[in-house]
RNA sequence: GCGGGUGUGGUGGAAUUGGUAGACACGCUAGACUUAGGAUCUAGUGCUUCACGGCGUGGGGGUUCGAGUCCCUCCACCCGCACCA
C-alpha cells in the first residue's frame, strides 16, 4: 500500500465527522482543559496560509491534552459583525448577512480542509441572533449597575437610587463623571430627565457627548483607522471632529483591577506591558488653584506636587471650560486667534508635531497656593483636554515641555530641584536635592513629595490622586451591521431599557445600506422599526466590533442555550480559558474588554474567575515573498521598458518597483527568481496595457513575442526579479492559499510544516521550497509500515534495546516540548526518531504503536490511518499519549568530551559508572591528551559526571 | 524619547539549569540506481588552511576551569506607547 494523503485524508475527515469523533461532553470526570483560538473575522478573501499557524498550534495542543486524559474543549466561531461587509454592501447592495454566510462557508471549507478537531456543535456567530440576543443582555446590566469604589464592584444602579432618595449622593464613592452634590430632598425634587442625566454620570453603561470623525463628503462617520492624515482614506476627504451623543462603557472603573489582575494571568512580559501602557497609572494629588479676581478654582492634576515652588505659571488645554471666562478683553483677540488655529489642526497633527510649542496667554492669573505669588495661566495645545482634567501647573525647571513653552514666551525658571549629585539623572526622574522651595529645602524628592502631598490635605488644598490614562470606550457606531441596542428615548430624550423578556431586538431587514442624513446609521431611515411604540424611539446606532468578542469563549461552554448566556452548571465546570492562541494585533483592545466584561460578570457572580484567560500565546505573522520587476523610469522610445534587477543595479538606473503575481515567477522565493518567457507571457496576458513592453535581461530581450538573444546559445530570458520579504496581501499577488497546499501535498503535510517553519511566537517567510524534506518525513514514517512494493512490514517481534531508546528519547523530548509549545523542535525529534528506526530495520508493533500516537496531534490522518493498520478497532484520538519510561535510556557508557583550557580535544566513551577519580586518570592517560599536558602543569581537572571533563594546564 | 523583544552557517532554525555550538531540515557538491529526474538512496557540507592548526553565536569589554547562555557597554532591526502633567 503506497501513501497516498489525498484518500487517507478524505476517508478519516468523514470517519470523524460520523463517529462526532470531535464533539465534547459537558459532563465528564475528566478534568477539564480549554483551549480557545482568537475567532476569525470571515473576510471575503478567505484564509492566507498565515492564518492556520495559530489554529494548528492550538489544535495540536488540544489533541495532546485530549491524548493526555482530559476533557477538552476546543471550539471554533467567527467575529461576524464588521465593516467590510457593510461597504460591500454599499457598493454591490448584497445584504451583510448574505455575504458574511458566504464567507464563513468558504472558511468552514478551508477550515475542514485542515483537519481541525473543533467541535462544531459550539460554534457561535456574533451576527446570529441567537447569539447578539445575549450581547444585548450583558449590555442591559452595564447600563444596570454603577461600580462602588467601596465595595469594589458593580452594584445594582436601584441601590443607588435607594441611596439617593435617603440620603442624596455626598457619601457615595463611586466611579463617576457627577460632579455636583445634591442632597436626597433635591434628588426628589429632580425631573425624570435631570435624574437620567445625573443616573448617566454612574451607569457602566452610558450616553455621553463624544467626538467621531465626520467625512462631510462621505456623508459617514469614519473609524480612526479610514482616517489617515486628516482626510478618508477613500477619496482623500476631509475629516472633521464632531460631537454626538454617544454610548460608553465605563471601563475606567475597573482600571485598577484590570492591572493588578495581570499579575494572576501567563501573559508574555511584552503583552502585560503594552496593558499596563496602556492603562497608564500614575500616583499624584488633586490641586486646585485660585484665579485672582475670580470665585472659580482651576483643577490641576499632578506626579510631581514637589516641584510647586518652581510652578511659575499655569497651562490649560485650549478646549478647557474656563478658556472663556478666563480670556481678558485685551488677550480676547490672540487667544480666539490661538483656538481658531488648534482647531485647524487634527488630532494626528497634534500628536505628531511634538517639537514646536504653541501657545497663547488668557490675560488671567491664579495663585501658587505654596509661593503666593500671582502666575499667568496660558492655554496651549500640548495640554490635552481628555488627560487628567485637562490643565497642568508648569513647572519650566523640572518638565522638558514646560521648559520649552517658557523658553519661547519668556516665562519665569525657578529650579527647585539640584540634581548635582546624580549624574545622568533627567528631568523627568524623581530624584535629587529640593533648593528654592522654602522649608522643602535640602529634601530628597521623594520625601518631598510625601511631605508636599500631606500639607496639600491637611490644607486642604486638594488631594491624593492615582490617574489613569486609560479612556472610557466609546461604544456607538454609526452602521448597519453590528448589534442593535435595546434601548428606546421618551420624547424627552430618557433612555429606557427595553425588557429582557423581547430580546434579541433584530436587525430589521434592508436594502440600501448607505449611512443616513446627519451621520445617523441606516437604521434611522426604518421608520416603523425606529417608532417602538407611542411617543417611544430606539437607538438607531449599533454596537462596536469588540461587543460581540468580549464574551464569546463563555458562549462556547453551552453554545445552545436558549435560558441563559451560558448555564451555571456549563461555567462552572469549564471556568476559564486555559491558553489563549491569537495574534498581537489584538494585544490591548480585544483582550483589555473582554478581561473588563469578564470581571464585570464576576461581580454579578456569573463566572467563578477573576480572570477570563490564564495563558496567552501570540502567534508570529507568515509573510509572503513580494515579487517585483523593474520598469526603467527613463526611456529611450516610447514603450515601457522592463529591465532585468541586476543589470538595473548595474547600470544604476531609475526605476519603478511594479509587483509580480507570484504564480509567473520562477525559483519563486529563492535569490535568483526570474521570469522566463513563459512568466512574461502570463504577466502580459494579465496586465495587457504592458503588450508592447520591451522585457531586457542578460540573456536577450523579449519584446512583443518574441525572444532576441543577445548572449550567445541563450534560448530564453531570465529577468531577475526584485524580492522583498512583506505582508501576504491581496495586494502584493502573493497570497498562499492553504488549499493549494493541501492539494499538492496534504494536510498533515501542511500541519508539519507550518508548525517546522520556527517558533510559533516568531515571525517568519513563508518559503515553500523547504516543505520538501516534511513530505519526505511522511513518506519515511509510511515506510516503517510498508515497502514500495506495499507489502506490510510490522512484525510483533521484541525490540532490541537500541529501539526502545529511540523510541523513549522521542517520548521524552516531544512531551517536554509540546508542554512548552515548541512544536518546531517536535517535528525535528519525529524525524530523528524515524531516521533511527529506519537504520534499525525495526518494523516493530510495539514500537511503531506508541510512535503513532505520539505523531497523532501533528499529523491526525496518517496516524489515524496507520493505527488502523496495525489492528485497532477505534480511533487513534481515544489512545493514551505514550509515557516515558527513563530505564530505556540508561546507558553503559558515557561519551564525554575531554578539553584541555576548555578547548575539546577529544572524544571518548567511558563505562558510565565510573566515579570522578576514575574519570580523571583515563582522561589523563588518554593518548591523545598526552600531547597537550606533556611538560607542563596540570592546575586543575574539572569532570562533571555525565557531562565533560576539562583539564587545566599551565 | 520610553518600554518590550530579536540578532547563531548560503537559508529556516536547534542548543530546557553556564558544560561537545550549528540538532533537524532546505540548499549546495560528489556518487549510486535510472531512457530521464525537480524521484529514491549513499557520502560530504560553519569559515579558513595543502596540512598541523587557527577563527567562529551583531561589535567591544568582563566574570568563570568553561559563556550563544551571566554582567557592563555599543550597534542594527522588529513590535508597542508617546505633548500623559
Amino acid at each position: 500500500m503506497q501513501y497516498n494523503p489525498r484518500a487517507i485524508e478524505k476517508k478519516w475527515k468523514k470517519y470523524w465527522e460520523d463517529h462526532q469523533v470531535y464533539k465534547v461532553s459537558n459532563d465528564s470526570d475528566k478534568p477539564k482543559y480549554y483551549v480557545l483560538d482568537m475567532f476569525p473575522y470571515p473576510s471575503g478573501s478567505g484564509l492566507h496560509v498565515g492564518h492556520p499557524l495559530g489554529y494548528i498550534a492550538s489544535d495540536i495542543f488540544s489533541r495532546y491534552k485530549r491524548l493526555c486524559g482530559f476533557n477538552v474543549l476546543h471550539p471554533m466561531g467567527y467575529d461576524a459583525f464588521g465593516l467590510p461587509a457593510e461597504q460591500y454592501a454599499i457598493t454591490t447592495g448584497v445584504h451583510p448577512a448574505k455575504s458574511t454566510e458566504e464567507n464563513i462557508q468558504r472558511y468552514r471549507g478551508q477550515l475542514d480542509n485542515l483537519g481541525f478537531s473543533f467541535d462544531w456543535s459550539r460554534q457561535v456567530k456574533t451576527c446570529d441572533p441567537s447569539y447578539y440576543k445575549w450581547t444585548q443582555w450583558i449590555f442591559l446590566q452595564l447600563f444596570g449597575h454603577y461600580y462602588d469604589n467601596d465595595k469594589n464592584k458593580a452594584i445594582p444602579i436601584e441601590q443607588l437610587t435607594a441611596i439617593f432618595d435617603k440620603n442624596g449622593n455626598a457619601s457615595v464613592h463611586a466611579a463617576t463623571t457627577q460632579e455636583e452634590i445634591f442632597t436626597a430632598e433635591e434628588w426628589k425634587s429632580f425631573s425624570a430627565k435631570q435624574k437620567d442625566t445625573i443616573l448617566m454620570n454612574y451607569r457602566l453603561a452610558y450616553r455621553k457627548v463624544t467626538f467621531v470623525n465626520w467625512c462631510e463628503a462621505l456623508g459617514t462617520v469614519l473609524a480612526n483607522d479610514e482616517v489617515k492624515d486628516g482626510v478618508s482614506e477613500r477619496g482623500g476627504y476631509p475629516v472633521e471632529r464632531r460631537p454626538m451623543l454617544q454610548w460608553s462603557l465605563r471601563i475606567t472603573a475597573y482600571a485598577q483591577r484590570l492591572l493588578d489582575d495581570l499579575n494572576e494571568v501567563d501573559f508574555s512580559d511584552s503583552m502585560k506591558k503594552m496593558q499596563s501602557n496602556w492603562i497608564g497609572r500614575s500616583e499624584g494629588a488633586q490641586m486646585f488653584f485660585d484665579i485672582v479676581g475670580s470665585d472659580q478654582k482651576i483643577e490641576i492634576f499632578t506626579t510631581r506636587p514637589d516641584t510647586i515652588f518652581g510652578a511659575t505659571y499655569m497651562v490649560l488645554a485650549p478646549e478647557h471650560d474656563l478658556v472663556a471666562e478666563l480670556t481678558t478683553s485685551e488677550q480676547k483677540a490672540s487667544i480666539d486667534k490661538y483656538k481658531e488655529y488648534v482647531n485647524s489642526r487634527s488630532e494626528i497633527e497634534r500628536m505628531s508635531e511634538v517639537k514646536e510649542v504653541t501657545g497663547a496667554f488668557t490675560g488671567s492669573y491664579a495663585i501658587n497656593p505654596f509661593t503666593n505669588e500671582e502666575i499667568p495661566i496660558w492655554i496651549g495645545e500640548y495640554v490635552l483636554k481628555d488627560y487628567g482634567t485637562g490643565a497642568i501647573m508648569a513647572v519650566p525647571s523640572d518638565d522638558d515641555r514646560d521648559n520649552a513653552f517658557a523658553d519661547k514666551f519668556g516665562l519665569k525658571i525657578i529650579d527647585v530641584i539640584d540634581k548635582s549629585n546624580y549624574p545622568g539623572a533627567t528631568r523627568s526622574d524623581k530624584l535629587g536635592i529640593m533648593i528654592n522651595s522654602d522649608y522643602l529645602n535640602g529634601m530628597e524628592v521623594p520625601d518631598a513629595i510625601e511631605r508636599t502631598l500631606q500639607d496639600i490635605e491637611s490644607r486642604a488644598l486638594g488631594k491624593r490622586q492615582v490617574n489613569f490614562r486609560l479612556r472610557d470606550a466609546i461604544y456607538s457606531r454609526q452602521r448597519y451591521w453590528g448589534e442593535p441596542f435595546p434601548i428606546t428615548y421618551d420624547a424627552e430624550g430618557i433612555a429606557h431599557p427595553m425588557n429582557e423578556k423581547d430580546l434579541p431586538l433584530e436587525l430589521p431587514d434592508l436594502e440600501d445600506f448607505k449611512p443616513a442624513s446627519g451621520g445617523k446609521s441606516p437604521l434611522a431611515r426604518v421608520e416603523n422599526w425606529v417608532e417602538f411604540s407611542e411617543g417611544y424611539k430606539r437607538e438607531t446606532d449599533t454596537m462596536p466590533g469588540f461587543a460581540g468578542s468580549s464574551w464569546y469563549f463563555l458562549r462556547y461552554m453551552d453554545a445552545n442555550n436558549p435560558e441563559e448566556f451560558a448555564s451555571q452548571k456549563a461555567i462552572n465546570y469549564w471556568q476559564d480559558v486555559d491558553l489563549y492562541v491569537g495574534g498581537t494585533e489584538h494585544a490591548v483592545g480585544h483582550l483589555m474588554y473582554s478581561r473588563f466584561w469578564h470581571k464585570f460578570l464576576y461581580d454579578m457572580g456569573l463566572v467563578p474567575t477573576v480572570e477570563p484567560y490564564k495563558k496567552l500565546i501570540n502567534q508570529g505573522m507568515i509573510q509572503g515573498v513580494i515579487e517585483f520587476i523593474y520598469l526603467k523610469k527613463k526611456v529611450d522610445d516610447d514603450s515601457n521598458h522592463f529591465i532585468c534587477s541586476k543589470l538595473a543595479e548595474a547600470r544604476g538606473d531609475e526605476v519603478a518597483k511594479i509587483p509580480v503575481y507570484i504564480d509567473f515567477i520562477s525559483n519563486y522565493g529563492s535569490s535568483n527568481s526570474f521570469l522566463n518567457v513563459d512568466g512574461i507571457k502570463k504577466f502580459i496576458d494579465w496586465r495587457p496595457e504592458f503588450a508592447n513592453a520591451k522585457f531586457e535581461c542578460g540573456n536577450g530581450i523579449f519584446q512583443n513575442g518574441e525572444f532576441k538573444a543577445s548572449k550567445e546559445g541563450a534560448t530564453d530570458s531570465s529577468l531577475i526579479t526584485h524580492s522583498e520579504v512583506g505582508k501576504m496581501s491581496k495586494r502584493y499577488f502573493n497570497v498562499v492559499n492553504p488549499d493549494d497546499v493541501v492539494e499538492k501535498y496534504g494536510s498533515d503535510c501542511f500541519r508539519l510544516f507550518e508548525m517546522f517553519l520556527g517558533p510559533v511566537e516568531q515571525s517568519k517567510p513563508w518559503d515553500t521550497q523547504s516543505i520538501g524534506g516534511v513530505s519526505k518525513f511522511l513518506r519515511r514514517f509510511w515506510s516503517l509500515f510498508y515497502n514500495e512494493a506495499g507489502d506490510f512490514l510490522v512484525t510483533q517481534d521484541e525490540p532490541t534495546k537500541d529501539e526502545y531508546k529511540i523510541l523513549h528519547t522521542a517520548i521524552k523530548k516531544v512531551r517536554e516540548n509540546i508542554e512548552r509549545f515548541s512544536f518546531n523542535t517536535c517535528v525535528s525529534e519525529f524525524m530523528i526518531c524515524v531516521n533511527g528506526l529506519l537504520q534499525q530495520k525495526c518494523y516493530k508493533q510495539v514500537i511503531l504503536q506508541d510512535l503513532i500516537v505520539l505523531v497523532a496531534p501533528f499529523a491526525p490522518h496518517v496516524a489515524e490511518e496507520l493505527w488502523h493498520q496495525i489492528g485497532n478497532k477505534t480511533t487513534v484520538n481515544d489512545a493514551a499519549y505514550p509515557e516515558f519510561n527513563p530505564a530505556y535510556l540508561v546507558e553503559d557508557s558515557i561519551k564525554y568530551p575531554v578539553s584541555i583550557n576548555g578547548k575539546k580535544r577529544a572524544l571518548v566513551d567511558f563505562p558510565a559508572d565510573l566515579s570522578k577519580d576514575q574519570l580523571e586518570e583515563k582522561a589523563l592517560s588518554l593518548e591523545e591528551i598526552q600531547k597537550y599536558i606533556e611538560g607542563k602543569t596540570i592546575r586543575k581537572v574539572i569532570v562533571v559526571p555525565k557531562r565533560m571533563i576539562n583539564i587545566v594546564v599551565a
